[in-house]
Parts: C-alpha cells; sequence; structure tokens
DNA sequence: CGGGAGATGGGCT
DNA sequence: GCCCATCTCCCGA
C-alpha cells in the first residue's frame, strides 16, 4: 500500500522513525527497484546542517513546500541524495534516506554499480542508493503520492528495534541524536 | 579489515 | 576561496 500525504504529515523525527521498515520504490524507464529503508537521518529548520536553516534558496525550494515531496540534491561535484520533505508548507525541513536493503530489481541494480560485488555495498549509503535506484535529478520536487517514486507500506517496527546515533558526514550541530536505523541490520552504511 | 587521500563542481561567505 | 548530508581506491596491518 502506497503511503499517501497522511503519512508524512507528523513531526519530521517522528516520520524519520516511522519510515524505517517502509518500501522505497522507483519505477525507471529500465525497471523497477524498490528496497526496504533501514536508515535515516532528520534535517530540522532550527538546525544548522539543515540545508533549509539560512532560509529559502533555489536550491532547497522544494524543502519548503509540503511535505511527501522528493528533495534531491547535489554533493561533492558527483553525487545526489534523496530526501523526502516534512513539516508544514513554509517550514524547511526533510528525512534523508540513507541506506535500504535491496529486495527488487537487484539485477538492474548491480548493472548500475557494476563494480560493486556484495550486496551489501549497493544501498548503503544515501548516494549508493540514488546511483543503484537510478534516480534521477529531474525528480526533485515530485510527490511521492502519485508518479514513478514512492513509499510502500512495511511491517510495523517495535521500539527497541530502532537505534538512534548522531549524523553521519556532518560538522555542523553534529552533536544532535538525529539518525536513525534498524537495530543489527546489516545494510546500514556506518555502525 | 580500517584509515586516509583524491575526485569534482555547485553554493555561499 | 572554501565548504560540502559522499564514494572509491589504495595502502598498511
Amino acid at each position: 500500500m502506497r503511503l499517501t500525504s497522511d503519512f508524512f504529515d507528523h513531526s519530521t523525527i517522528q516520520v524519520a522513525k516511522n519510515f524505517l521498515g517502509t518500501f522505497l520504490v522507483h519505477d525507471s524507464p529500465q525497471g523497477k527497484t524498490m528496497g526496504r529503508i533501514v536508515e535515516t537521518e532528520a534535517y530540522l529548520s532550527d538546525d544548522a546542517a539543515c540545508h533549509a536553516s539560512r532560509g529559502e534558496t533555489k536550491r532547497n525550494k522544494v524543502m519548503f513546500g509540503p511535505p511527501g515531496h522528493a528533495y534531491i540534491y547535489f554533493i561533492y561535484g558527483m553525487y545526489y541524495c534523496l530526501n523526502v520533505v516534512t513539516a508544514d508548507k513554509g517550514i524547511g525541513e526533510a528525512v534523508l534516506i540513507r541506506a535500504i536493503e535491496p529486495v527488487e530489481g537487484i539485477e538492474l541494480m548491480k548493472k548500475r554499480r557494476p563494480k560493486v560485488s556484495s550486496l551489501h555495498q549497493l544501498c548503503n549509503g544515501p548516494a549508493k542508493l540514488v546511483l543503484a535506484m537510478g534516480i534521477p535529478y529531474s525528480l526533485n520536487g515530485v510527490s511521492f503520492s502519485k508518479g514513478p517514486l514512492k513509499i510502500l507500506l512495511g511491517d510495523q517496527l517495535l521500539k527497541n528495534q530502532i537505534v538512534t546515533t548522531t549524523r553521519i558526514g556532518i560538522s555542523q550541530a553534529a552533536h544532535l541524536p538525529l539518525r536513525f536505523y534498524i537495530k543489527d541490520n546489516s545494510f546500514i552504511s556506518k555502525r
């Protein structure tokens, strides 16, 4: 069952946790890929690491739009990362999808990342999963409620299956406990 | 295995 | 000019 607007309409931290165990799907021209979301990070409007914390610009515009839309950004001159916009229109917050466990379209994912031998290395990082799922920057701003990008409901996780830590790869606001992953899952980006 | 350097270009001070 | 929500390769253990 595809997630609709009511799922995204909660606090960003809550949505980041609720995404764990759901399924991210991309129906691309080359075929369908799907993976179970196992790791997320929350980015809040008053948080220095958040792209939207210094106000709206051309780049972060979609973060200020309604929740349930894709915010894709370009980083380090060669990679893209995928977020789901959260919080009401006018408030710039989002959830970064950091890792998925490949479920469907694995051959296509391997084809897109030919140098990767292990299934565990295929989607265990925000830029890796964007590459493996073939998510183009042209999908920046699209809704998860319709179109080729969607999130499907998964099994409900118990509270004690969710681990909370500090976020990866940031220097600003590095101490905030805003990273979430499924306990003992071997497809996360980093312990 | 784990750590460090290099790739590579948009965005913002 | 410097920073950056990253990844891969290569080296040493």
